[in-house]
DNA sequence: GCGATGACTTCGG
DNA sequence: CCCGAAGCCATCG
């Protein structure tokens, strides 16, 4: 895998290799996210039987790489709200994206989740 | 080992 | 509905 993950001081998994195992299966859980909706933290997080780590499930996504494959735009917060991070302009980016995949935000710039939360399949 | 930090969450005002 | 505070957990200095 392209990964060249490796910001933080600790080299791709120096020391870190528990954190890359549980970034990997983020990523895992968050590839299942089908396109046109989205997922909340705590609730990736919970799917890959890890819960209450919303918060690194955030740090996961913040380690990625732009080559990474994974549909991270697709995790918002539990309000349906696009997380604030350092870059204001990745907000604006993850909010195109997902209106390209049909997701419509309100006013207030505010996901329905009612209507595009995702739901663990049957 | 401790204090600080963070793409979070939940509760109370 | 918006804001502030507390809780949770692993990593970092």
């Amino acid at each position: 895998m392209a990964n060249r993950a490796s910001r933080r001081g600790a080299g791709a998994d120096s020391g870190g290799s528990a954190a890359a195992a549980r970034a990997a299966l983020f990523c895992a859980v968050i590839a299942r996210i089908p396109r046109g909706r989205v997922a909340s933290y705590g609730q990736i997080a919970a799917l890959a039987g890890l819960p209450r780590h919303a918060r690194h499930v955030g740090a996961a996504l913040r380690d990625l790489d732009d080559d990474d494959a994974v549909p991270w735009h697709r995790v918002v917060s539990s309000s349906g709200r696009v997380s604030p991070r350092d870059d204001p302009a990745a907000g604006a980016i993850q909010r195109a994206l997902l209106e390209a995949e049909g997701v419509r935000f309100d006013a207030r710039g505010r996901i329905d989740l009612r209507r595009f939360a995702w739901r663990a399949g049957p």
